[in-house]
DNA sequence: AAGACGAAAGTGGTTGA
DNA sequence: TCAACAACTTTCGTCTT
């Protein structure tokens, strides 16, 4: 059935797990560089600042030497909030085998059975952490599934965490509040999902899911502005195989829309959707309406009352094609 | 025949009394 | 708590390409 998200995450999963753009949506340059000193990505043909907002994760100190910059290093492996125990555990194999493969003695052999036990039942020691064992593996299924990136997954987690301390998850499901916190990640990162893709991913309804989100913001005191159409951009775009001038040219028409305050309490969605649509006639890469609306997750006639308002209201000739 | 159009009625969420 | 309201959806008949 679904063959048009079959298509989209096909087309999104080489980029699973990394940023998500290597090609500069300025001038489509594909040598997009880090700049670990500055924590920037910069795009190596136009210079355009792709992202400023990185977390170096290095020392905070400096070192004068090599020896210097060994002895003080950091060690362990940074925190993670996607694995229950933030990756602060110590691990006991199954095996009964030391570090180089012997059999153990089997003094060494009951002890390390004794060990074992406790460290499971310390693991998963009480409610809160059963809950956040099974949180985060749906949290891991639905965000592969929608190709999110680890730094947003990791954002959805520590929300999660909060959630829970604020005893959100009492009464409601983990599905739901997990499904909440990923598309509340999302849009803090400009990343923004439709809330019909996440729910149809997870196995909550949209109007549940909604209801956490908004019981979300509330409780956790987090305030995220309105999604801009133009952060949906790039992925509706690259789902319909469009050319980046479209991709240009759709931001320059939203820009506009908004200036004349065309987009005051308009669906972000349905305004992303029209926009693209009047960018793909004026440059010949036409899409339908239907498809258009399909892949923003509005009705073809949404599209169609944005794109009249935004073609009579900015005085674009579509027949033109500039 | 597919796509675009527009009218009319229905839906779910927000707002203000 | 409830009714009014704006935006969006669903449905359907008609027009255009």
């Amino acid at each position: 059935m679904d063959r048009a998200r079959g298509d989209a995450q096909e087309r999104a999963s080489p980029s699973r797990g990394e940023p998500e753009t290597q090609t500069c949506p300025e001038c489509g340059s594909t040598g997009v560089v880090e700049d670990i000193t500055r924590g920037e990505r910069v795009c190596g043909g136009c210079g355009l600042v792709l992202s400023d907002h990185r977390i170096d994760t290095g020392a905070e100190w400096r070192a004068f030497s090599s020896e210097e910059a060994d002895a003080r290093s950091r060690v362990g492996a940074p925190l993670r909030y996607t694995v229950h125990d933030k990756g602060l555990s110590t691990v006991i194999d199954w095996r009964d085998r030391d570090t180089s493969g012997r059999k153990l003695s089997p003094t060494r052999r009951s002890e390390i059975y004794r060990l074992r036990k406790w460290q499971i039942r310390s693991r998963v020691h009480s409610s809160m952490d059963r809950n956040l064992a099974q949180a985060m593996s749906e949290l891991e299924r639905l965000a592969s599934q929608l190709g999110i990136p680890k730094p947003i997954r990791e954002l959805a987690a520590l929300l999660y965490r909060k959630s829970i301390i604020k005893k959100l998850v009492r009464g409601r499901s983990i599905e739901a509040m997990v499904a909440a916190t990923l598309y509340a990640a999302c849009r803090i990162r400009k990343k923004p999902r439709p809330l019909d893709e996440v729910a149809d991913a997870s196995r909550v309804d949209k109007k549940k899911l909604g209801q956490c989100y908004r019981l979300l913001l509330r409780s956790l005191a987090i305030k995220i502005p309105l999604s801009s159409p133009i952060d949906y951009i790039s992925r509706f775009a690259s789902q319909l195989s469009l050319s980046s001038p479209v991709q240009l040219r759709t931001v320059e028409i939203l820009q506009r829309s908004r200036d004349i305050g065309l987009t005051i309490g308009r669906d972000p969605l349905g305004l992303a959707a029209a926009a693209i649509y009047v960018a793909s006639i004026m440059l010949d890469e036409r899409r339908t309406q239907r498809e258009i609306a399909e892949v923003a997750r509005v009705t073809e006639v949404t599209v169609r009352n944005r794109y009249k308002e935004i073609v009579r209201k900015l005085g674009i000739d579509t027949m033109a094609q500039i």
